[in-house]
DNA sequence: TCCTCCGTTTCAATATATGAAATGACATTT
DNA sequence: AAATGTCATTTCATATATTGAAACGGAGGA
């Protein structure tokens, strides 16, 4: 085993990184095999989505199932099927409750919703991607279809675009010269000018997103309130009101969270 | 190596499995130091209370942050705190959508906290304890003190109580024969026959909680929709309403899930 | 009855995790 | 300004825990 980073490379997408632990990878990668369409897994159907033989893929399951991550139902001796476990929900619930800014803000996007009845979502930045933390729907027939937890490029749709255009300018760079897109940057510089992020058609076709700024205490961006909905709403008084809603809103929850803005010295 | 048993008990507490990964076991360990109080831990502090050596502890953190299950943050090169990542909203957000009875729960209970104003809650069976997967909160000043997610004995509270009611016999036998509490088996025979639960300080002092059980397609008993709150409203008249504004929501929830209550032959 | 399919266990081979010790980078003290 | 202490991180020889082909055994179908 000359160079173990090979054998790493070339199993897992989680290349790079030596002295990791090759099981716990494998391990939560099977996780990871659930969506919401597959709720339900079979051993076989594991190891083989996993890429994994299949006493690896029991024995890894074991464990995951000792620790509540994992739920087997066996409905006979030659017919288990494993789910996710509940220690999930316990530990995304522990998550949520730790995001000061999810916490904060959601009272004030229940009022907004309301307000407007467009979908309002909480977007913050989270290891060089969008992150959406919180929403909250419209009571529209027809609905965003958006998932908590879920994240997106940081140049897709007004709130990843709005967190971008906050970011430090070395980060903000890297991403722009990636995306290879010349109007992206001067994009982001009418976004810091307007204080607010557009978009059209962008996460979907037909949906038009808008997002302000939410600062906390040391009067940094930290998240990005994005109201959202079908396009043909976004226009004319009612696209002026969802603004000057949403910007009071975004408004408060900085002011909640400590921020003050400062007064210009003219 | 001749019992390699002796070893996995000797570490961790999740006994007598053998052919577990010891690797997954200690890394999963790691994220349930984190808690409603401790959002942030260093390497140290890690390895201390995970009871592993640091350079151990600090390679499952690297699979673990790879992965998103943990977020490092570097203030300075020697200065790095965790905090449970992402990806576990993600994956907790999954298992909510997973979970068929909350679902359906949901807006029924929305509808009842609104009618009595006390706090009402979802509870199933796991793994042999009693786990709480909804709640929606009263408006009162004074709220109970809950966690989705979390599990509790089936011998305490009204919730986990009517659970064990209806469990299996063989089961049920089981449970009942650890408490070594004689009334407890008197008390589930009430319980069915009264078919509802009741439960006076046992969470809590100054707590009671009335349950009535959610049945689904098969006519069986899958769930707990529990109201509790202070002890001295579930008095007299209001008592009556709670109860019966109650049965008729756990009612409601049964037939949507595809219950068929059956006719009594006589 | 035979055959197939599944989850589970076995066991020898070895890849992989291990942890004491060293490193380097910073902060605090002397 | 030098010395000391503390932390995260890396190194490396060693042994242990993981590995997976093969076998097992029970269930169901042909």
């Amino acid at each position: 085993m000359e160079n173990p980073s090979t054998l790493v490379e070339g199993h897992f997408p989680y290349k790079g990184k030596w002295g990791m632990n090759q099981s716990v990878v494998k391990a939560l990668n099977m996780l990871e095999l659930f969506t919401e369409d597959v709720d339900e897994l079979t051993l076989k159907e594991i190891a083989i989505k996993a890429n994994l033989p299949k006493p690896t893929a029991y024995r890894l399951l074991s464990s995951l199932e000792a620790m509540g991550y994992v739920h087997k139902l066996k409905n006979s001796e030659h017919d288990s099927r494993y789910r996710l476990g509940l220690k999930l929900l316990e530990l995304g619930q522990l998550v949520a409750d730790q995001l000061e800014v999810r916490k904060t803000a959601l009272p004030f996007m229940e009022s907004l919703a309301e307000q407007i009845n467009e979908a309002v979502h909480l977007v913050i930045v989270n290891q060089h991607e969008a992150t959406y933390i919180e929403k909250v729907e419209s009571n529209k027939a027809l609905r965003l279809y958006t998932r908590i937890g879920k994240s997106s490029p940081l140049y897709i749709g007004s709130g990843p675009k709005l967190l971008l255009a906050y970011l430090p300018e070395d980060e903000q760079e890297a991403i722009v010269t990636k995306t290879n897109n010349e109007r992206l940057a001067q994009e982001l510089m009418l976004i810091r000018e307007r204080g607010y992020a557009f978009s059209i058609g962008e996460q979907d076709t037909d949906t038009t997103g808008i997002s302000y700024p939410i600062y906390d205490h040391r009067n940094q961006v930290i998240a990005a309130l994005t109201v959202s909905g079908l396009s043909s709403y976004f226009i004319g008084e009612n696209l002026e009101l969802i603004k000057e809603k949403t910007l009071q809103t975004a408004m408060d929850i900085s002011n909640k969270l400590g921020y003050r803005s400062q007064l210009r010295k003219e």
